[in-house]
RNA sequence: GCGCCCGUAGCUCAGUGGAAGAGCGGCGGCCUUCUAAGCCGUUGGUCGGGGGUUCGAAUCCUCCCGGGCGCACCA
């Protein structure tokens, strides 16, 4: 039997109906608690008018126990209103993990690989936003079962690294740093401490991405994997032009074929290609079912790449996924401004978190949907902060534990047989939405549907605190049950975006 | 030129085949009672445009317009 109660209640109308029903929320409350297309979608095989066939079917729907009354609305939908001993046996299920858990019967291994900035500088917004999107589908993966690790890919060779550590010595010898090289105040801060200084931009970074609540794995570092090169080299297909060694992506999927070792002249030295190959078959050979890179979008090229050289090394491309996000942008006072680390005109990730904090700016970062754009106005942030709706449903379980702290409420949860009021029946409602919005986030790699959602638990939950009256009231251990329930469901909504749930504001 | 993404309310954006939404902004109300970072009401949209598929399209296909990003022996 379905753990869930609307699982089971679809179980029982489809049983009714004879076909596969799908319940959906209509948005509109006017429309009954749930609603089901199947008369329309199966009128053109039945031969029939869709409404009158919603009217043969809403009549037997209507024969389901907990189903009160259905009508047959618009052109052919089946509109259910249920009996509140419904709503009652579905929060009576709200627990820990509730929503969770649906691969458990098939959990993978998945690595998820995001952040991977160059350490040639400290971490900017546009990381920020890789971090926020990679850590929260990561832990939509781990909620629902899948064992999942972080990692960090260092590219710690190479010529930018090699131009960021020239821009520090040029510093040390009283030289300016050149052209091409970096130029912001971090490189003068590296260059007046001693000895190499990528150690301690790794340590920054470590440390800035402890402080976003992002918890790393395992390190991987590009100047490692590339002294393994020599053993995968039998295993490609390449050729020799122009002195240098090409991959022959092209036959296998991707739009053209890349040098993975330089000419002569240019160093005779692997690119980051190079890397790429004996990073993948690395990840894969370390037993993940699923490679996930997290790639800005303008590596959208690249997920090509990746399939391609997993086909050519014989591994089934469906275990690399690679997840694509869209450029942050930032502005200062409506103005935008064009920010490159070398150029030294960025805005680090923690200067963001010193203006408006971790909590805000996590959820501002993975509020938007992978594919669109984000526009910073750094200006606007800080005082616009106030309204973020993250505090809405901070506040909302704030005052949840209010209640709890005051009504010293440790019993078990207790059914009722009262009347349910509006509020109540709505605000169980949404907390029965929950684990099909958790599951579609993960499934979609969509965690943006998380705060979407979190806002209107947090809603209904403010309206059903307006309005009912827990603490000594007639029904206090029925609506301090739910206000649990709530709490639980807001808590595993914030921490799936890596947001604190706080006990008082 | 080729490829990827976007265009939904004044602003920022949800909504990936089912009955157009939220926040902010604007206007007007509600604190002797569990937290007013709250609640209620109101304002506001030819879903960029044309064509197509479908019982049904913001959503899928196609063309056009506008914007972002890529097409290195950088990463």
């Amino acid at each position: 039997m379905p753990a869930q109660a609307v699982e089971r209640l679809q179980a029982q109308i489809s049983a009714a109906v004879g076909a596969d029903v799908e319940l959906e929320r209509p948005k509109d409350a006017s429309h009954g608690d749930f609603a089901t297309n199947v008369a329309m979608r199966s009128a053109k095989s039945v031969g029939r008018p869709p409404r009158e066939l919603a009217a043969e079917l809403a009549a037997r729907i209507g024969e389901v126990d907990d189903v009160d009354s259905t009508e047959v609305a618009g052109p052919g939908f089946i509109n259910l209103r249920l009996a509140d001993s419904f709503f009652i046996a579905a929060l009576s299920e709200v627990g820990d993990g509730y929503g969770g858990g649906w691969a458990a019967a098939a959990p993978e291994r998945v690595q998820v690989e995001m952040v991977s900035a160059n350490p040639t500088g400290p971490l900017l917004v546009s990381h920020a936003r890789n971090g926020a999107y990679g850590d929260s589908v990561a832990r939509l993966l781990a909620f629902g079962g899948h064992a999942v690790q972080r990692e960090y890919y260092y590219n710690d060779a190479g010529a930018q690294v090699d131009r960021f550590r020239a821009s520090v010595d040029a510093l040390r010898r009283g030289e300016p740093v050149p052209e091409d090289g970096y130029h912001g105040d971090y490189v003068r801060d590296l260059a007046a401490q001693d000895g190499d200084p990528l150690p301690r931009m790794l340590a920054s970074i470590e440390g800035t991405l402890e402080r976003f609540r992002i918890n790393f794995d395992s390190w991987a570092l590009q100047s490692e994997l590339e002294q393994r090169l020599p053993e995968f080299m039998p295993r490609l297909d390449t050729y020799e032009k122009d002195g240098a060694v090409w991959a022959r992506s092209s036959a296998y999927g991707d739009e053209q074929d890349w040098v993975i070792i330089r000419s002569a002249d240019k160093g005779g030295t692997p690119t980051y290609r190079a890397a790429d190959i004996v990073y993948l078959t690395d990840k894969l050979d370390r037993g993940f079912d699923k490679a996930v890179y997290v790639l800005g979008a303008d590596h959208h090229a690249t997920a090509r790449w990746y399939a391609a050289i997993a086909r050519m090394l014989g591994y089934d491309e469906s275990r690399v996924e690679v997840l694509l996000y869209q450029f942050v942008h930032l502005t200062g006072g409506g103005e935008a401004a064009k920010l490159s680390k070398r150029a030294g005109n960025v805005v680090f990730l923690d200067e963001l978190l010193d203006q408006v904090g971790v909590d805000a700016a996590r959820w501002y970062l993975v509020n938007r949907g992978p594919d669109q754009t984000i526009d910073i106005d750094l200006e606007l942030a800080a005082e616009k902060s106030n309204k973020n709706p993250v505090y809405y449903v901070q506040y909302a379980h704030a005052r949840i534990a209010a209640i709890l702290r005051n009504a010293d409420a440790s019993g078990a949860f207790v059914a009722s047989r009262h009347k349910l009021e509006n509020e109540e029946r709505e605000l169980i409602k949404r907390l029965t939405d929950f684990p099909v919005t958790a599951r579609e986030a993960a499934d979609r790699r969509g965690p943006q549907l998380i705060p979407a959602y979190a806002i209107r638990l947090a809603d209904e939950f403010h309206r059903f605190y307006h309005e009912c009256r827990v603490i000594g009231s007639p029904e206090e251990a029925f609506r301090l049950g739910l206000c649990r329930a709530t709490q639980q469901v807001i808590a595993r909504c914030l921490d799936l975006v890596g947001v604190e749930a706080p006990e008082r504001m």
